[in-house]
DNA sequence: GTTCAATTGTGAATTTTTGCACATAGTAGG
DNA sequence: CCTACTATGTGCAAAAATTCACAATTGAAC
């Protein structure tokens, strides 16, 4: 097979659920793993686990399972985690302040280089992480100054538009945005919309009562 | 068609990305929507939000379109946003502030009626919103008195399962996970783990240079 | 009241994703 | 070296989801 031609979508959302469960297992000195156990860990079927690893190559060895800190490598590898990427982040509110703080972002590599708000009493505000609030006109300066790839937007609906047009001819790769409206692209850049209200919504359709 | 037996999954989750520009055409003024234009507002196939909304009886009148108050009743009744959902959140750290605090779950009728920390330093303070953050070791009694059904865990990822289990067993329906890591449910409670990171890993194999 | 343009609802075709089932290959024990 | 066991990699079938394409219906214009 091998051919990155044509990768499922969910394979590769899939290969990053299972670098979670593989961290752990390397930091609790667990040497192998079988597809068996690493689907079990991630509530997926084996025969998926086996057949998205095949899309990139053959990682295991038959009889025996998969080496965990091989594994681990080669899919850092092919999510291109095994770098460091660059981030900023527009919005400065409690939701902007929590991501921008997240530890969890800088331990994958995902650092935050610029922190962006639009209103002047938070301007020059230094965060705890150490980031100074600059204000949104100095968007395209510093994208560019930073080389920042990534885009995170957590300002109000109505200003996300606004600012994903503004990063994306500033030069970010693509954009997460947080704020509640599907925020539109031109082709080429990429848009992940993170809407909360529509995973509870998905809850909330599945425990009512029947119509 | 009308049967609720085998709705799709991704079905669902359109639907609630419907509402959102239907909200916005609504306070617009707007009586009446296409399709065609709902779905290029959504970034979907004009027959799929044709498909999507069939599932549930027709809402529509040929030639003309769908009545934009109608089709927005009508979605918030599939999806139970018509009525008021009680929720808790675990882990107030600046997530589970920002979370708390958020208007937006608030406005769609989700609202917190308890917030719960294991830190002695935060049990008692009271939030913006008003709530008095409670000691983990009432999350039981509290679950049960308050009714709630749906519970929001933003705690660090070491203690995400343990009051996983505790939210279960007090009664919750369904659980909406912020902490990185997988937590499980035995057969019956609704689990969603929400992992940003996974997200920003899914825009950066797209956006990396190929392998 | 006839024609035309618009738009829904849906059967059928297509594409995508998942899962089974088994040949293949490695390990361990005797 | 042979047997028994384990676990991968993958062809193929099944299932799920999407998209096409068109008949059916409506409103408007003349």
């Amino acid at each position: 097979m091998n051919k990155t031609s044509k990768i499922p979508v969910p394979t590769i959302e899939r290969l990053a659920l299972y670098s979670r469960p593989l961290e752990n297992l390397l930091d609790n000195g667990v040497l192998v793993i079988s597809s068996v156990k690493l689907a079990d860990l991630c509530g997926v079927n084996p025969a998926q686990v086996r057949k998205d690893l095949a899309y990139f190559g053959e990682f295991g060895t038959r009889g025996v399972g998969y080496d965990v800190q091989d594994l681990l490598k080669e899919i850092k590898r092919i999510l291109a985690t095994d770098r460091e990427w660059a981030l900023c982040i527009v919005g400065i509110g409690n939701l902007g302040n929590a991501l921008v703080e997240n530890e969890n972002f800088r331990k994958r590599g995902y650092k935050f280089l610029a922190a962006f708000d639009s209103d002047p009493r938070k301007v020059n505000r230094v965060l705890y992480c150490g980031l100074t609030i600059k204000p949104a006109s100095k968007i395209t300066q510093l994208v560019r100054e930073l080389h920042i790839e990534i885009g995170v937007i957590a300002t109000p609906p109505f200003e996300a538009q606004k600012v994903t047009n503004l990063l994306i001819d500033s030069g970010v790769k693509a954009i997460l945005n947080f704020a509640p409206v599907q925020v539109r692209a031109p082709e080429g850049c990429l848009v992940e919309n993170v809407d909360f209200t529509v995973r509870l919504e998905n809850l909330a359709y599945h425990i009512r009562e029947p119509l």
